[in-house]
DNA sequence: CAATAATTTGACCAACTGGTCAAAGCGAGG
DNA sequence: CCTCGCTTTGACCAGTTGGTCAAATTATTG
């Protein structure tokens, strides 16, 4: 990851090992995962694992840092330019796919804040934070030109975060009550029609 | 808890333990807590709790049952006989009156359903999904009715759980973007305001 | 106040955990 | 086929964890 040449067989160790952190991490959180589990996941030895990670720690902290990328990235997309619901929408749609089709980092990223997001609490203050407070000068933007009707532009990117990372995070709640039915199919629809009697003015 | 006398002492210790078992259970999630985290925060000795609890696992299976039944009361308090989008509006209200001043109870469930649930997947598919499947009946009427949109009602539930759950369960991020300011000031008028745009016709 | 029952605890244990290390395997170039 | 560096692992270790137990302490009651 840093300066090493990483072999062919380096990369493709590293990445078993994150891919099966990522399965066992998401599911039990930080410190109810056993580096036993994640070996055995990875179909590596325990002994094998530390000699491509220093420690439990590296591997989850090498977890979270991809992850914050990916997940503050749909963010960036939102284009001040476009169309206030097309875009906003948009964006939810994307977060949508991300809970539909990487629900174990949703995952991973709720048990860490659940927990108080020990390790990420610096990014959230900062990264993040800036990241949100410019999309909310746009949103203001858009509602003081009339083209949205006036919202909180926090508390509408919390919905988004919400409403779509729900169907990730409480995976089993939802299907446990929709039984067989896709809850993605209707998922979206729903969420559109919240955006938008919200939003149009 | 099951035929005991239960002295005045038994009471209060069990008490003290279970309000202990919240507070770590909640924050680190059931395998990532320990006997002696709890033990200390009820201010007892670890051999001390497993004379009133047998083990740690009855320690959170009791709180996982007593927060059940809170969790699922409001749902009930839903009168097929009121005004929709009052009964909606008020369900609503109720949920994040709970994720303000119960974060811990909301925290304590998240943690147990994002790691799948193993302790109470069969609540969740008995339980709580037929008393779901009513509400969904109610709402489908009031809809066939034209007092509100068309909505599918699982979704529109799925909505609440989120939109409020989600100040609770992730109050470090929603305070590390809001700074200073409350959320709780503005999310009840956001939630309002985004259920009233679904739902009025 | 004696005696009996309820409560508390220090010492302990076996299983598990993250991590170490020396030795063994293995593959590619000579 | 031999060597040398990368990779893999069995054995091991110290700290932690859930849980036990006999003994000590503290109510409670006749």
């Amino acid at each position: 990851m840093t300066t090493k040449p990483d072999t062919r067989i380096q990369i493709k160790n590293q990445a078993s090992i994150l891919a099966a952190g990522l399965v066992v991490f998401s599911q039990y959180g930080f410190r109810g995962s056993t580096l036993d589990q994640v070996a055995e996941e990875a179909g590596l030895s325990k002994p094998n694992l530390l000699y491509y990670f220093p420690s439990k720690d590296a591997i989850y902290t090498a977890l979270l840092a991809k992850l914050l990328e990916n997940w503050l990235e749909p963010l960036r997309e939102i284009k001040p330019s476009g169309d206030p619901v097309d875009e906003l929408l948009g964006y939810a749609r994307r977060k949508l796919d991300m809970s539909q089709h990487f629900p174990r980092e949703s995952r991973l990223f709720a048990n860490e804040i659940i927990q108080g997001a020990p390790r990420i609490g610096d990014v959230l203050r900062g990264e993040l934070r800036s990241l949100v407070d410019e999309i909310a000068v746009v949103i203001n933007g858009w509602a003081a030109d009339g083209r949205i009707k006036p919202v909180d532009p926090h508390h509408l990117i919390f919905s988004i975060w919400a409403l779509t990372q729900h169907y990730a995070d409480f995976d089993v709640q939802v299907r446990a009550i929709m039984g067989d039915v896709d809850p993605f199919d209707g998922a979206a629809q729903h969420l559109e029609a919240m955006l938008r009697g919200l939003l149009t003015p």
